[in-house]
DNA sequence: CAAATGTCAGTTTTACTGAGATTA
DNA sequence: CTAATCTCAGTAGAACTGACATTT
């Protein structure tokens, strides 16, 4: 991070905003709100992905990939799962695999697909990453859990409604 | 947006954390859901930035100069409110200048600094994409005021913690 | 002198378009 | 035949590093 700053910077930026007159002001607060946490989570946690020799995108893929049945999972399926154009999960896949992290394999069943899938070092990088980064919390030990639960929630509602899935199921609301 | 999925994915996600025993479901659960949030409105708000001749980088700075008294504000202001660094400003600051809607002129009393300043196409320009941006309530209109309060609220922690900035000031907490 | 401001050259990464080969 | 899957070539943009000139 850079030198803090004395004051929450969204506040003067809501005071012009309102007094501009362009309307919407609760709704351009929480969308600058989510943008900035966003980026400070992400600073917060690139120096240990870093140390690993990954980035955010390799790592998305890793995780992904660890976290399926035999450990491999389709180009496709990465690509909408982690909303990122189908030539940049091209790309990553390409890194990792310079890594020796993944290998491409043919899909068992559907010959147009590859599916990627991990390397015993892969494995074992994307095990050790995910325990760095819970034993830092992510950068969020110091938040209440059920303040934890109920940003989830609030989330998960605004992701709904933007259309990133589509289950009505309100168990968690 | 890609074809919305049928379930969130965070869930069979956070199922297979919570397996592997990882631990800091619930902070990852949360940083998750940050990210996937940030990227959802990030999408759905990209069109219309895009409809004026801008992305993300160049709203920020133009709507961030459009703020300031006199509409004109340092390099290195910028830097620091928007957390990028000083050369992506430099190169965001250049393509506003190609596109002919700020000019750097010389800072009044720091010969070293340079200030952003809006020319008048700028400032029109700024003007009609926040209100082009709260017309669509920034994607947001689904979501109850409450709601958004209680997000800003929340997130507001997480960033203060993560050393975004640095008041005591409990009032919103 | 050290620190701050901004730029430049060069590199890496991301994300796109448009085309194409292959298979469902 | 249409649609899906993936790659490639090329382009544009973002963001960084390290070095530098200038000024505080």
């Amino acid at each position: 991070m850079p030198d803090p700053i004395a004051f929450d910077p969204i506040d003067p930026f809501v005071e012009s905003w309102t007094a501009a007159g362009f309307g919407a002001e609760l709704q351009m607060t929480a969308m600058a709100a989510v943008m900035r946490a966003q980026r400070v989570l992400t600073i917060r946690n690139e120096a240990t992905l870093r140390s690993f020799g990954l980035n955010r995108a390799r790592y998305d893929v890793l995780i992904m990939t660890l976290f399926r049945p035999g450990t491999s999972v389709p180009m496709s399926r990465l690509s909408g799962w982690l909303m990122v154009h189908p030539t940049s999960v091209t790309n990553t896949v390409d890194r990792l695999e310079e890594q020796g992290l993944v290998r491409r394999v043919p899909h068992p069943s559907d010959r147009r697909a590859l599916v990627v899938e991990l390397t015993d070092a892969g494995r074992d990088l994307g095990t050790r990453v995910a325990k760095a980064l819970a034993e830092e919390s992510f950068g969020l030990a110091g938040i209440a859990e059920d303040d934890l639960r109920e940003l989830v929630d609030l989330l998960r509602r605004i992701r709904r409604d933007a259309g990133e899935f589509d289950d009505g199921d309100p168990s968690l609301g």
